[in-house]
DNA sequence: ATGGCTGGTAGAACCAGA
């Protein structure tokens, strides 16, 4: 028997704000299991209700005051949630759980890391480069299969930006952030799911800013959102799609939803 | 090739996002 499983990422830019499309979105896409990264919330104050009334009775929830936030949202039950410190400031970024089927999904919220791609310079830059190397630590103790998805802050391809050359040196596109993506991935095999199923150097973006005038138009894009699987679950992955279209819905978020099928 | 935008929280000539 195929246990077929609809599993989301997306950076909401505060869920409080964003509850009507959440509820649209639930309703249209159905999915199994949301992640949302930028809930803005504290736990006590999250919008638990609206979830439950659609069925998504199973939540484990990271947030502080104001910034950040993570949450996974499940019509399973999730079991053994953690929350790591990768930031190693207490900052909340991320949580992880592990579904009925025992695989593991980590969602993470990965800095920004700040104007400038100095670590002297701009502090928030080195916090971004020590995060991916704390992930880089874990991954290499890692056996268990895992869904690891998020905002990744880091695009690392040149069909992964409108402009690679405009963006070399704009943080979010900038060699060292890459290099330290990419020894990430080499220190459990992570495979790529959007990469794999959406071929380079096809075009694939996740965010767009809201300062464009007409953000679909000028499509000045770029892949921050990323979804990574263990190498024995590479197979499992059989369908992603960015959600463009709720980059228009009303008072969007400005990432778009990512959206893997597995089939188990 | 940045930023003209956005949210939270405070009550800002704010901070953060990227």
């Amino acid at each position: 028997m195929t246990d077929s499983l609809k599993i989301v990422s997306w950076n909401i830019n505060s869920v409080r704000a964003r509850i009507d499309i959440v509820e649209r979105f639930l309703r249209e896409e159905a999915p199994d299991v949301l992640c949302l990264q930028e809930t803005k919330v504290r736990n006590e104050q999250f919008p638990e209700g609206a979830f439950r009334q659609l069925g998504y009775n199973h939540l484990v929830l990271n947030g502080q005051p104001m910034h950040h936030g993570v949450a996974i949202i499940s019509r399973l039950p999730l079991h053994k949630d953690e929350r790591f410190d990768w930031q190693a400031n207490g900052e909340a970024r991320h949580v992880g759980a592990v579904l009925p089927n025992g695989v593991r999904i980590e969602n993470v919220y990965i800095p920004a890391g700040g104007e400038i791609a100095d670590r002297e310079a701009n502090p928030k830059f080195g916090q971004k480069l020590d995060f991916f190397g704390r992930m880089t630590e874990w991954s290499e103790s890692l056996k268990e299969p895992t869904i690891l998805l998020g905002d990744f802050n880091v695009a690392p391809l040149a069909a992964d930006v409108w402009n690679h050359k405009a963006l070399l040196k704009v943080v979010s596109h900038t060699q060292i952030e890459i290099d330290h993506l990419y020894k990430m991935r080499d220190a459990h095999g992570w495979v790529d799911i959007g990469r794999k199923l959406i071929p380079d150097p096809e075009r694939l973006f996740t965010w767009w800013s809201y300062r464009a005038k007409d953000w679909r138009a000028s499509d000045k894009g770029r892949r921050l959102d990323h979804v990574w699987v263990s190498p024995e679950l590479e197979d499992k992955a059989v369908g992603h799609i960015v959600l463009e279209d709720a980059r228009s819905w009303g008072k969007p978020s400005d990432h778009a939803p990512l959206i893997t099928e597995f089939k188990f």
